[in-house]
DNA sequence: ATTATTCATCGTAATATTGCAATATAACAA
DNA sequence: TTGTTATATTGCAATATTACGATGAATAAT
């Protein structure tokens, strides 16, 4: 149907989920890209810096401040967005424990 | 248009994406997560596992296949699957690098 | 006050994803 | 062979996502 059946998977599980799927779009890991490497906030230059209509980037923008991993500040008429540093990091510490469950050796296969 | 414009990023932007977004959906994880915490094959009982219809699991099951993060061991009429350590590490090494590039302090916000 | 700039929101078209019933396929069992 | 079991594929309905033009709201510049 196009909707997700969260309520039959743990909170953890839907939660690894939702940190994926804000990943799971080119444009968003390049704004989180770009915000790591400049080093401070961004006033404006997504829409020059990646090829995209401006509401396209604002929307974009609006997901991974949903999940709060970046955040904006009010500067006249721009606003700057930053990553969140203290969110990056839990949401960090939540997809480490996935993609780390490794084990030794495989028994099969 | 509901389809993203790919040829605007980065090759490692989107594979990125693309491996974020096959652990954006809950029943992806839960699969992922029960093949290492079994530390074996899976043969069959993902169904009775996991509460989707077993047409959705295999699906599901495709999707990891496609990314070559499970494989699958026909075993008579079951198929056994498990995960591809080889391809998880590697996937791994990529989700690592975007998750960590942290700096030690913003400057900014 | 008027105009320009920046960003958000709305509306909408195109496409993708999710889920499952029905069906197909394949191997085994009797 | 016939039936049973396990998994894959097909087809489709419901919903979600992506992208962008048009518009709106807020501030800055003239």
């Amino acid at each position: 149907m196009g909707v997700s059946k969260t309520e039959i998977f743990t909170e953890r599980q839907n939660e690894i989920a939702l940190f994926a799927k804000v990943f799971g779009h080119p444009a968003r890991v390049a704004i989180l890209q770009h915000l790591f490497t400049i080093k401070t906030c961004v006033c404006g230059d997504l829409v020059n810096e990646i090829k995209l209509a401006q509401p396209t980037i604002s929307q974009h923008l609006k997901e991974l401040k949903k999940l709060g991993l970046i955040k904006g500040n009010i500067e006249g008429t721009r606003v700057c967005y930053c990553i969140d540093f203290k969110n990056w990091t839990a949401m960090k510490e939540v997809m480490h424990q996935f993609l780390d469950q490794d084990i030794p050796e495989p028994d099969c296969c």
